[in-house]
RNA sequence: GGCGACGUGGCCGAGUGGCUUAGGCACGGGUCUGCAAAACCCGCUACACCGGUUCAACUCCGGUCGUCGCCUCCA
């Protein structure tokens, strides 16, 4: 496979460094409030990540943190007068619940920030005996100075970035472009013990503190959103390299979301939560308009565009349907036509192609396109009559496995649950269209649609399928 | 100012030096249907602008215009 690396702006052929296994840490989110779609996109692209890697036959560890000590947070539990512990608690849980949602399974490990002091403190500790770190204060600081190569993943001179630095009043940084390790706690702030006393971690040493714990020096991916490549993952890599530690050997930077008209601004009613998404659209849609374009570009973001979705995995749900529909009572072992098997066999050649554009950087719009090529043959096939039952089931097989891998496999379940009284409607319809009164015929349909369904008119009778 | 993206047909959105009609949505015309829906078939077909390189550029190079992200907390 071949993945674009951050670092050396580049694609590079990829190779894991432990033969079979793939190793990828990717930044979750703080959890001061309800995540919004915007954090869901490296979810995603993470998710499907792990799902395309495991396709090739590699087993592979997904580390995605949750950071649940932040000034954000304590500001909002003292805003609110409620602990800091509450107030991550209740985010952390509602994440976690929120991106369940979207069907993709949970990362391997989800480790918490609080969890983790004690790694934390050594890799600090480490830096301080070394030279690249040093207490001021109650606080702790990486010395930038120290560390030649600070800069290189956002490719910003240090001489350039002092020029528009700030320095906070009363910060004792002996260089504006030092960052906290560890910051001491004022009177009331939450607080663990440390050799340099009572504090809490810097934002960006925990994520190098739990990568290396859970994936060891020099993992192979490290993710997050482009926003996160200065200071916050220029950092880490300082951090860690400085501490002796190889870091990440790929970059991997998902692009901005952008809400058109709605800027996504502070005020809290602007901004676009995952869970008022997911109230409103079907997981896979939203899956599949993170999917329809590359990781890498910004997207904007949309109702239209999540409409849009909706329709697309109508189209592939459908596939599903008809396949199913042939596909039922297929005897055991029964053989395969050569019709059946010329379907196969372009199924087969969509793959391949599905398999490459994967390969190419994760392009998953383009192998969402074989997909739609795929559906648009099967289709056909079924539309001519040209499947046996055997042969549906078998391409249903096939495709649910390509499928998988894009997260998509809610568009596989053909399985409705049909209340009593919307199939004795449509059964009442049944009849009435039987006597020719379309009149009613047709009031039963709107009745149904009503209810939330849609009948088709098959050729043997009718076909109920829930809409959204 | 520094770093980095991007400008593709009605919309979204892939992609490549000389056939990809990418794909989806929407739209128009058919087939099917009592009418629909679904599905299939057909149609609509682009590459911001100006130069240059080349036998050949939407694709390479240079410039112009425009949009955007980061450089401060941020997925």
């Amino acid at each position: 496979m071949r993945l674009y690396d951050s670092m050396t702006q580049e694609k590079k052929d990829f190779v894991p460094r432990d033969g079979d296994h793939v190793t990828m840490y990717f930044c979750g989110p703080t959890v001061y409030n309800y995540v919004h779609i915007g954090n869901a996109r490296p979810y995603v692209v993470s998710m499907v990540a792990k799902r395309y890697f495991e396709s090739l036959g590699y087993r592979v560890t997904l580390v995605e943190n949750i950071t649940d000590i932040d000034d954000r947070i304590i500001n909002k539990g003292n805003a609110e007068g409620r602990d800091y512990r509450e107030v991550a608690k209740q985010f952390a849980d509602a994440y976690r619940e929120d991106t369940s949602r979207l069907g993709l399974g949970r990362p391997d490990v989800e480790p918490l920030a609080t969890e983790h002091i004690q790694e934390i403190i050594d890799l600090i500790a480490g830096l301080v005996a070394e030279g690249h770190a040093y207490q001021a204060g109650p606080d702790v600081y990486f010395d930038v100075d120290s560390w030649g190569e600070y800069g290189k993943l956002s490719k910003q001179q240090v001489a350039e970035m002092r020029h528009g630095a700030r320095i906070d009043v009363g910060d004792d940084k002996a260089d504006p472009l030092d960052f906290a390790l560890w910051k001491g706690a004022k009177p009331g702030e939450p607080a663990w013990d440390s050799p340099w006393g009572q504090g809490r971690p810097g934002w960006h040493i925990e994520c190098s503190a739990m990568s290396l714990k859970y994936l060891g020096a020099g993992f192979d991916i490290h993710g997050g959103g482009r926003d996160l490549i200065f200071p916050h993952h220029e950092n880490e890599i300082a951090q860690s390299e400085a501490a002796g530690k190889p870091f990440a050997r790929f970059w991997m930077h998902n692009g901005m979301l952008n809400l058109s008209s709605e800027k996504m601004s502070k005020s809290v009613g602007n901004i676009r939560t995952l869970r008022s998404i997911l109230d409103k659209h079907r997981p896979e849609a939203l899956i599949a308009a993170f999917l329809g374009s590359h990781y890498r570009s910004p997207l904007e973001f949309s109702e239209d565009l999540l409409e849009e979705t909706e329709q697309q995995v109508d189209r592939l749900r459908n596939v599903f349907r008809g396949l199913a529909d042939r596909a039922a009572g297929a005897p055991a072992g029964a053989a395969l036509t050569a019709a059946d098997q010329a379907v196969l066999d372009k199924l087969a050649a969509r793959h391949t192609a599905f398999d490459e554009a994967l390969a190419d950087d994760l392009n998953t719009a383009a192998a969402l396109a074989e997909v739609f090529g795929v559906a648009r043959e099967v289709n056909a096939a079924l539309a001519a009559g040209e499947l046996s039952a055997a042969g549906a089931a078998a391409v249903r097989t096939e495709l649910t496995g390509v499928i998988h891998v894009l997260g998509l496999d809610a568009v596989a379940g053909t399985e409705d649950e049909i209340p009593a009284e919307v199939v004795a409607m449509a059964e009442e319809r049944r009849a009435a269209r039987a006597a020719r009164d379309f009149a009613k015929s047709d009031a039963l349909r709107d009745a149904i649609a009503e209810a939330g369904y849609e009948v088709r008119d098959v050729p043997d009778g009718f076909k109920i399928i829930r809409t959204r």
